[in-house]
DNA sequence: TTGTGTTTTACGACCTCC
DNA sequence: GGAGGTCGTAAAACACAA
């Protein structure tokens, strides 16, 4: 909603965005897409135990929400058909707000995917956006706002390491001014076209 | 098999904007 | 005041070397 908004503790940490955003070399093949053909949309059916809010939190009975103990009884939570698994409540995590029965439930492959188109197209989701993704993946609305402000984290994680990187290298090893040099291959590279159509 | 490191969900605290 | 942004962090899930 705010995407030019900056923490004052963290003025410089904001990416530029509309439009201006440049989206880094996307790897999506770093890490487990193959979750023990448990995640495999096509052969299994997507049935996680643990069951998050949607826009409502937990019911906290008698207890603030900070004294830690969690019950999953909102009747809301029916309304995201994957992530209710029909669990109406779990055993609260004693001394945390999460469950024990099941701390988080990995996406699938098929999610992640179309997460990730949509995060290539925009890094800010919009309202509409969000609703749809969340009826055609099965996901409530809050687990897409959070899996896109994990992946903007995750994104500048990504930039500060390659940040690092670079100033190291300009530091220990100046590389001396070239125009015919490897750097037109990194800017380049670096800058991936998005194949995906975006809607 | 196990220990360790990394990535992925999920949340709380704090902030800004409307 | 609510929605949604950031950050840091917890803990599960996973990869991989020893």
């Amino acid at each position: 909603m705010y995407p030019n908004y900056q923490p004052g503790r963290h003025p410089a940490q904001t990416l530029t965005l509309n439009g201006q955003y440049l989206p880094p070399a996307y790897d999506f093949s770093g890490y487990h897409h193959s979750v023990s053909g448990v995640t495999d949309p096509s052969t299994t059916t997507w049935n996680p135990v643990y069951t998050p809010r949607e826009e409502n939190p937990y019911s906290f009975p008698g207890s603030s929400p900070s004294a830690g103990q969690v019950s999953y009884t909102s009747p809301e939570l029916s309304n995201a058909p994957s992530a209710a698994g029909g669990e109406g409540s779990l055993t609260p995590y004693i001394g945390k707000t999460r469950t024990k029965d099941k701390y988080r439930v990995v996406y699938t492959d098929h999610q992640r995917l179309e997460l990730e188109k949509e995060f290539q197209c925009n890094r800010y989701i919009t309202m509409r956006r969000k609703s749809d993704l969340s009826v055609s993946l099965g996901l409530s609305e809050r687990q897409v706002k959070i899996w896109f402000q994990n992946r903007r984290a995750k994104e500048r994680k990504i930039n500060r390491k390659k940040l690092q990187h670079s100033q190291q290298a300009s530091t220990t090893t100046p590389t001396p001014p070239s125009h015919t040099g490897p750097c037109q291959n990194i800017s380049t590279n670096f800058i991936q076209p998005i194949k995906e159509k975006c809607s």
